[in-house]
DNA sequence: CTGGATCTACTGC
DNA sequence: GCAGTAGATCCAG
C-alpha cells in the first residue's frame, strides 16, 4: 500500500496505490490526519493529474482497482465513465436507465472511490445545480467549468 | 416561485 | 428490520 498526497487547483488530494501500484483510492487529504509516504518523483498518475489539470483531455487508461463495490454501484460507475468530457448526466437519467432512483445513485456516486477519475462531477441535478461532490462543492464547479473550457479550447 | 410532504431504491447498522 | 441519503415530483400557499 502506497499512499501521498497530492497538490492541485481544488486541494489537496490523497492517492492511494496498492502494492501493485493499481490506483485503490482517491480523496480529500485531511489536514495531517492520514500518514502517508513521500511523494514518487516519477509515476504515471502523477503526470495523468498534471496533464488534467493543464487542460488536457485524459485517457483513463492507468489500471485501478477498488475494492467491495456492491453490483449497483458498478452499474453506476461504469455508465457515469462513459460521460464525454464536459459533458453532463444527472442523477435521474441514469436512474431510468438502471430502473433506480436518483437518490440510490447519487449514494453510489458519494461511494466513487476514483473522483476526477471516474468522473462523477459530471452528473448534477434535473433543475440544473450542482449536486453533492465527495470533494466539496468548490471543487465540482472548479471541474465542470475547467473541462467546458477545454472543450472550448479544442473547437 | 417557495417549502413541505411523500415517494423512491439502495446501503449500513 | 430501520434510518439515512450528492434526487424527483406534486401540491398548497
Amino acid at each position: 500500500m502506497i499512499s501521498f498526497h497530492l497538490t492541485t487547483p481544488i486541494g489537496n488530494l490523497l492517492i492511494i496505490l496498492d502494492n501493485t501500484f493499481k490506483l485503490t483510492r482517491i480523496a480529500l487529504a485531511e489536514r495531517k490526519k492520514e500518514s502517508y509516504s513521500k511523494t514518487p518523483l516519477e509515476h504515471p498518475i502523477i503526470k495523468i493529474f498534471s496533464d488534467y489539470f493543464q487542460g488536457k483531455v485524459i485517457e483513463i487508461s492507468y489500471p485501478f482497482s477498488v475494492q467491495k463495490l456492491s453490483c449497483f454501484e458498478m452499474k453506476v460507475l461504469e455508465i457515469v465513465r462513459h460521460i464525454p468530457y464536459g459533458n453532463t448526466e444527472t442523477y435521474g437519467s441514469i436512474a431510468r436507465k438502471l430502473n433506480s432512483s436518483p437518490r440510490a445513485v447519487g449514494q453510489a456516486l458519494k461511494r466513487n472511490p476514483l473522483p476526477i477519475i471516474i468522473p462523477c462531477h459530471r452528473v448534477v441535478r434535473t433543475d440544473g445545480s450542482i449536486g453533492g461532490y465527495s470533494l466539496g462543492l468548490e471543487a465540482k464547479k472548479w471541474l465542470i467549468e475547467h473541462e467546458k473550457a477545454i472543450l472550448y479550447k479544442l473547437r
